[in-house]
DNA sequence: TTTACTTGAGTT
DNA sequence: ACTCAAGTAAAT
């Protein structure tokens, strides 16, 4: 009986496929790349198992063809995680384990940090040699009396000394002067902890002192509002875990990873750092993966995809802004970060913290139930005191493009006592649409149940759902009218009003649109940071986590938006937004002040938000999803389809309801069209499952989808299975 | 009759 | 996902 080896392949396998050892070569080991032969192809898969039965009759096994790797890449705990959560998502086994690689490694390539040249100084070499090259060959000399300084010279330091110094530095290998090296390079960071930690207030000494790298699982949340300090006791945690000799995973969301958030940490963590996210090429993103995976990196930040990378000497995780949508992604392999993070915690059997001043509902529920411990931060630190809110009553009111007289008035009066003002509206572009004053037409776009935003800045319709651009026709292609009207908001419009109202106050924009540029959202945060600008204006960018003392007044243009979410979130969403964009106002000496204008003062969502803060409007909603059997008090999973066919995804998901396993613990809905029917020419509808108890609806999936799969009509559509959906839309 | 495109089955 | 064989539609 010759041993079979079962291998994850890229494809849509449930489960990994069995192979023969391969010949004329050792046994792979499980977390190693192979590559195997798929029908014609050739492929790289994983190891997963060494030592499993087949059933698979044995001449129609094929071996292995080659092991890439002489160490598995990836241990057993990683590996037994993203298998479990390849079962728990429902994605095919071989997509998972390879999405969670760098892409160099699933290409096959060797997992081997880049390298680079590393010059020393040959032990032939004299004193004398440097007085005798100083005459002739200059150049040569210098560099010779830096190495004779300092041993060594790396590619690093050559760039700093301009000319060409590697030619000249071949010159000295050539005299016997030096000697190369070849050097593994991981591009990290090397902080230098040149700044003293803070003095931590009583409450950020107990949360910090609550998170104990070394000392088994624990789950913390640490509940802070902004300006609290959550990063300090981040920082601290990360510091001792640092002095064990411990490695630190930081989880955070995309907008999250700035170059201010690094230079903190630089600054204050005597340690090498390494960094993942998407703006890295695939070299570096190599690079931080070994460098984790080998030990070399002490801190690892990471946005998403960093929660599957290897650490060496694990010793404690951080999930920062655990609420953010980020964290779960969107297509293919539909994980969330937050919850794997908590998993790898567990089984790693370190603590995990996770931070955030608006908590997502799940995790206050498991926070409420002792699941989590539950650390609050109320206070702000240093002198800041919480922010007075309060709601404009926008009904009859008259507006100005949206500023109504009770905002203008607080705008000017901070203006006046030389404040900063931050207005906030999350939508940008002039106008969510085009109207005809004539007859009514509105801009819609010809791929999507939308209508196309009106960009005056670019003279451009641009449907925000699938990019598609078009000009702004000339007169209405319904009536022919030339009187076409911008309807509605957006923050180009604000951008003009203000500038109208507020002539000679220096105004900045920060959305999507005016940060397009390279350097530009940091060169326009700065103007704000600085104080240069006095009107802030600006989409959720400019709500998130950046540091803005010296604001006084946030005016929220229009909280009406998020109040009648289709989605089940929304509420939550828009809630958490405007704690956030509040919690921007008086961050240092000064009080602040926000004003939310909105048609519903009388909403309980709103009143909740500004008489208890969120936890008011978060106890509320937990008990209204409780009510309603949405999540966290029940689970929920859906499966989506869609097709350029209008009909197909209905057709689809109707046979596959007829091939539903009868069970009274899942509750099936639909299927029912996706909230925006059509999107990017593509009809879209959707089944949703719901339980009281999450096994269930695991057990009915895993019996379910082998039989939707083997579907004819699964063929004229692309599906999905959304485990733990956060866009329900 | 040849060639281009769609459809279904199978990959260990 | 990808690749191939079989089936069908249109080019010569």
């Amino acid at each position: 009986m010759t041993q079979t080896i079962q291998v994850a392949v890229p494809g849509p396998f449930a489960e990994p496929l069995d192979y023969l050892a391969p010949t004329n070569e050792p046994l792979p080991q499980p977390g190693m790349r192979v590559q195997v032969p798929l029908g014609r192809r050739q492929l790289v898969g994983m190891v997963v198992e060494t030592q499993a039965q087949t059933h698979i009759e044995s001449h129609r096994l094929k071996s292995i063809i080659t092991t890439l790797d002489s160490e598995p890449l990836i241990d057993a705990d990683l590996l037994a995680l993203i298998i479990w959560s390849a079962h728990y998502y429902h994605h095919p086994i071989g997509e998972a384990l390879i999405s969670a690689l760098p892409a160099r490694l699933r290409q096959g390539h060797a997992a081997t940090p880049s390298a680079e040249t590393l010059w020393q100084l040959s032990a032939h070499a004299q004193a004398s040699d440097l007085d005798a090259l100083r005459r002739r060959a200059p150049r040569q000399a210098m560099l010779l009396e830096h190495l004779m300084q300092s041993q060594t010279l790396t590619a690093a330091q050559l760039a700093g000394l301009g000319g060409d110094a590697r030619a000249a530095l071949q010159k000295l290998v050539a005299k016997g002067f030096a000697t190369t090296q070849q050097q593994h390079h991981y591009g990290l960071m090397a902080g230098r902890a040149s700044e003293p930690a803070f003095a931590l207030n009583d409450a950020q000494h107990t949360s910090a002192a609550a998170i104990q790298p070394g000392h088994g699982h624990a789950i913390l949340l640490i509940d802070g509002v902004t300006g609290s300090g959550k990063t300090e006791v981040y920082l601290d945690a990360i510091t001792r875990a640092i002095q064990q000799g411990l490695q630190t995973l930081v989880i955070v969301p995309e907008i999250g990873l700035t170059p201010q958030l690094l230079s903190r940490f630089q600054r204050r963590l005597a340690a090498q750092i390494a960094v993942l996210h998407s703006g890295l090429s695939d070299s570096e993103r190599l690079n931080a993966w070994l460098a984790a995976r080998a030990g070399k990196a002490d801190v690892l930040i990471g946005t998403r995809s960093a929660i599957f990378v290897p650490l060496a000497r694990p010793g404690l995780i951080i999930v920062d802004e655990e609420h953010d949508a980020s964290l779960k992604q969107q297509d293919g392999f539909r994980y969330s970060a937050r919850d794997l993070a908590i998993l790898r915690a567990h089984r790693l059997e370190v603590p995990i913290a996770l931070g955030s001043a608006t908590p997502s509902l799940e995790t206050l529920a498991n926070a409420r139930s002792q699941r989590y411990q539950h650390h609050q931060l109320s206070e702000r630190a240093g002198q800041a005191q919480a922010p007075l809110m309060r709601l404009l009553d926008m009904r009859g009111q008259p507006t100005h493009d949206g500023l109504s007289a009770p905002l203008i008035e607080r705008v000017q009066s901070h203006l006046d006592a030389d404040g900063q003002v931050l207005l906030f509206l999350n939508r940008r572009g002039f106008s969510p649409t085009l109207i005809c004053h004539e007859c009514g037409w509105l801009a819609e776009c010809q791929r999507c149940d939308a209508r196309m935003t009106y960009h005056r800045g670019k003279r451009r319709l641009h449907c925000h759902h699938c990019d598609r651009e078009q000009p702004i026709p000339r007169d209405c292609p319904s009536c022919g009218s030339v009187d076409l009207r911008p309807l509605g908001l957006g923050t180009e419009r604000i951008e003009q009003a203000l500038q109208s109202r507020f002539a000679d106050t220096p105004l900045v924009r920060i959305d999507r649109d005016s940060t397009r540029q390279r350097g530009s959202f940091e060169r326009q945060m700065q103007a704000a940071q600085r104080g240069e600008a006095k009107l802030l204006l600006g989409t959720q960018m400019l709500a998130k986590g950046h540091h803005l003392p010296t604001v006084t007044l946030v005016g929220v243009i229009d909280a009406d938006q998020g109040l009648f979410g289709a989605d089940f979130r929304a509420p939550e969403r828009l809630a958490q937004l405007i704690i956030q964009v509040a919690g921007r106002a008086g961050r240092a000496e000064r009080p602040g002040e926000v004003a939310i204008q909105t048609h519903h003062p009388e909403h309980p969502l709103l009143q909740m938000l500004i008489h208890g803060g969120y936890p008011a409007f978060a106890q509320a909603a937990l008990a209204e999803r409780e009510a309603a059997g949405l999540p966290p008090a029940r689970a929920m999973a859906l499966i989506r389809a869609e097709a350029t066919d209008a009909a197909a995804p209905r057709r689809f998901l109707q046979a596959a309801q007829a091939l539903a396993p009868e069970t009274p613990a899942v509750e099936r809905l639909g299927p029912y069209p996706a909230p925006m029917e059509r999107r990017a020419g593509r009809y879209r509808a959707q089944i949703m499952l719901q339980s009281d108890q999450r096994a269930a609806l695991q057990t009915l999936l895993k019996q379910w989808l082998p039989r939707i799969h083997s579907l004819r009509e699964s063929r004229r559509v692309r599906w999905s299975v959304d485990v733990d959906p956060t866009e329900t839309l």
